[in-house]
DNA sequence: TATCGTTATATAAATAAAAATATAACGATA
DNA sequence: TATCGTTATATTTTTATTTATATAACGATA
């Protein structure tokens, strides 16, 4: 009989209408998108394609009543996004929760009897 | 400026070597091989291939010091899994950390200003 | 008004994951 | 000792996911 440390570790993530809209990986990406001021960038900063990242984009705006990145083609530079005040409140929100989450999984790391 | 009401959920698991070795998915196995005996009973009920099945039994067998199923081939039945004292141990301490967490997730349901 | 780099979108190609299939080993028991 | 259903393992096939490629739309600005 004796012990097996573990770390306990896990996600979590955000749902609206039963599905997920906000996690770690997409809070990361409207912040590239926010420091950059573009999806394509964005994407490159964090070794994704484009498709993938418009397409995390626009399932997020498809799934709250507020826009959460604005887009426009075409202009100076090509184009470029924005981050609304609404996305900037979900993602400081969801730190929040990322905090509390760390916490509980620090908490909870042990070690069973085998 | 609105409300935009969320579910807050995720997945929890357990790690050793830094690796993960014990999840929500994982456990059920365990479960259902002790109930029924059998890897491949345990695999049919989960819709999972038997492969798929046993490389996960192997996979938590290798990260841990004791046993946590044993299996034989041949016999009576064609041969059995049972899952050990040591595997029971970690079942029910993986609930305990689950019920922790459902009760984290419940409490951090909110909404964000939008 | 021609150029630029980006957004937006579709399609094809490549890669990875999962499932299906096949086969040997095994030992109680009939 | 022949049979049985399971474990254990490898290989093939299929499916799903991801990545790459291509192209049109766009509007400030030079």
């Amino acid at each position: 009989m004796e012990d097996a440390p573990y770390n306990l570790n896990g996600r979590i993530w955000m749902e609206v209408n039963s599905g997920k809209v906000l996690g770690h990986g997409r809070v990361e990406l409207l912040e590239r998108i926010q420091a950059s001021g573009s999806i394509r960038q964005a994407a490159l900063q964090m070794k994704m394609s484009y498709k993938q990242a418009w397409d995390l984009v626009n399932h997020i705006n498809s799934n709250f009543e507020s826009p959460i990145v604005i887009s426009h083609r075409g202009g100076k530079g090509g184009g470029n996004a924005v981050v609304t005040e609404a996305g900037l409140n979900l993602i400081s929100h969801f730190h929040l929760l990322q905090e509390k989450f760390n916490a509980f999984l620090k908490e909870n790391n042990g070690s069973v009897q085998i």
